[in-house]
DNA sequence: CTGAAAGCGCTTACAG
DNA sequence: CTGAAAGCGCTTACAG
């Protein structure tokens, strides 16, 4: 790089003080209309831009947002979730849309990254998204709690602290999937997920999904549950073994997208068609459920709000503004493999 | 936020000067064992963490790489290239590797981003990903070669600057879908694709393509190449018009993989299939390529390698090292959709 | 409306 | 091996 230029430049050449030219460049009303044009014009010509290092120590605030994302551990390092990637592009554009920049970067829950963001300076807060399992997850936000970091999540909650965390009405989701199998005259369902505490999404989707069917009569005992972490092995694996255990079933709900890919191939490996033999919907709508095979019913949910309001609601916690609002409504998307799509209304 | 622990305070508490403890935190050898130790031991304590900041601007150094993303202008906001998407994974661990923070964001290729991370030292290089017209993208190029920015961009190349571009051997990518679709008997090959100077990876493999086929006998005025930005939309509408025009054909390259998902689609509107009545082969091995219906074969393109080149160049670049190597090897990924698979070897 | 001055928290010659 | 001092390039009270 050439020699840059900095503010005393500027200074030298507009004839004022360097102050004056650090509130220039800021637009300050303080500062003669005639100055400041001066004063941008000189920059421009100089190709000037603010040190950010300077003016980031100098103001003690460095404008950028980190995003962290958590693999989980079980998987192997290959994929990231497709459904966390889908929210990157839009956490980008929220944090472009408000002059934040974006660090990145991968993480094992198990690191010791709590303290690498807020603490260096290098970013004013942190947005954490992840699956894994929550109660490992737990332990590492009561940290950045104790350091009064500035943190915002996506899907767990944080215990006392339901601002600090965004997320979709998971059980509303799970409803609608069951209200919609329900719907199509199903009569015999299960649930593939992981549903305990380590997993309180998943475990809220298996909630609605019961409370739905319970409402239609059916009792909590005659649906099946298997554990299956969200990959598509895991989702294939349960299948398997739901299949094997004689479990009667005609429809399946999964905690995630991955996992219904899973569940379909192994319904498939098993000599049974979907939907024809087993209706299966989805959870999340990633790129990919629309085009397996069947293309996957899903429950969608919005990631563009969300990446919006993980950014928003961080930015409020940070400039201590109060939360409006930390859930986003899921919506079903009928594809393929659910069945025929019911009539109308 | 409490207030945070400074060198000062370090220096203090462990009765040495404040230079002493920088040098300490950043294991400098010249300073004793013991102090050493103390050192580490009080800023463990204070949870004290190097503010970035201040250490940059006094280094004239970020350690961090800017990470920009073109989005096509011509497709929508929706989705970003998932071929970029999967190199991001592995950027981010490359960077994590080597002690670098990642800044990530999307630009159109209109907006004028192109002072905006090294200038401002929030970055010390850039990398650029992204599609679009190649003619367009040049001129950004070329202003970030006058600013002597560091920079490294993935696929096109760099005029008289070879080691500031990263790609694949994109013209062996397309002779091994030609030669693959040759051995298994197919006659009538078509190429769906833009393959111009605006395009220039996309031209290599369409050239890579005529090679293997010009070899086998094949003339260049029998292969029908219809142009289509890499979406699935162009992919289609191309194959439909192909097709309409009535040419023979058996046998379809596609220069990426989103473009051979939406020439699958046409050649089935056309009531055709894939691979009986048509081959298909794409370009990227894409997560969706496993999906597609039929599962798409198509050339891949080691994305962690790639993601670790870039990162390793771009830093050589900023360390002014020579640059070992700035090509990777495309490979056959044999699925579903061209065909079957041949006899060994 | 403008300027002189202090200071953000480090790193690194320089001197010993 | 250690310390005193300068300085990275800004922003922002303070004074006028």
């Amino acid at each position: 790089m050439k020699d840059k230029a900095t503010s005393f430049d500027i200074a030298y050449l507009a004839g004022v003080s360097q102050s004056t030219v650090s509130r220039a460049l800021r637009d300050s009303p303080q500062v003669n209309k005639e100055t400041r044009d001066k004063v941008h014009a000189i920059a421009r010509q100089l190709n000037y831009k603010v040190d950010k290092n300077a003016s980031n120590l100098r103001k003690q605030r460095s404008s950028t947002l980190a995003l962290l994302l958590f693999e989980d551990p079980t998987t192997d390092e290959s994929l990231i979730n497709p459904f966390f990637l889908s929210m990157l592009g839009s956490i980008t554009r929220a944090c472009a849309q408000r002059g934040q920049d974006l660090l990145v970067s991968f993480q094992q829950l198990s690191d010791d990254w709590h303290a690498d963001y807020e603490d260096t300076k290098k970013a004013d807060g942190i947005i954490l998204l992840g699956y894994g399992d929550y109660e490992d997850y737990e332990e590492k936000l009561d940290k950045l709690l104790a350091q009064e970091t500035h943190f915002v999540c996506w899907g767990a909650e944080v215990e006392g602290h339901p601002d600090f965390s965004i997320r979709s009405n998971n059980r509303q989701g799970g409803r609608l999937a069951g209200e919609h199998l329900l719907q199509l005259g199903h009569k015999h369902f299960a649930f593939i997920g992981n549903a305990s505490a380590g997993s309180p999404e998943f475990n809220q989707r298996f909630l609605g999904f019961t409370d739905a069917l319970q409402d239609a009569g059916i009792h909590l005992k005659q649906i099946p549950q298997y554990n299956a972490i969200s990959t598509e092995q895991a989702g294939q694996l349960a299948t398997l073994n739901l299949l094997d255990a004689g479990h009667p079933v005609d429809a399946i709900f999964c905690a995630s997208d991955l996992i219904a890919i899973g569940v379909m191939q192994g319904i498939q490996l098993r000599g049974l068609k979907v939907p024809e033999d087993i209706a299966v919907v989805g959870f999340d709508d990633i790129p990919v459920a629309s085009y397996a095979n069947p293309p996957l019913s899903t429950i969608q949910q919005d990631t563009t709000l969300a990446g919006e309001m993980l950014v928003q609601n961080l930015l409020q916690l940070i400039n201590n503004q109060p939360i409006e609002t930390n859930q986003i409504e899921p919506k079903i998307v009928i594809r393929k493999s659910c069945g025929t799509t019911p009539s109308k209304g």
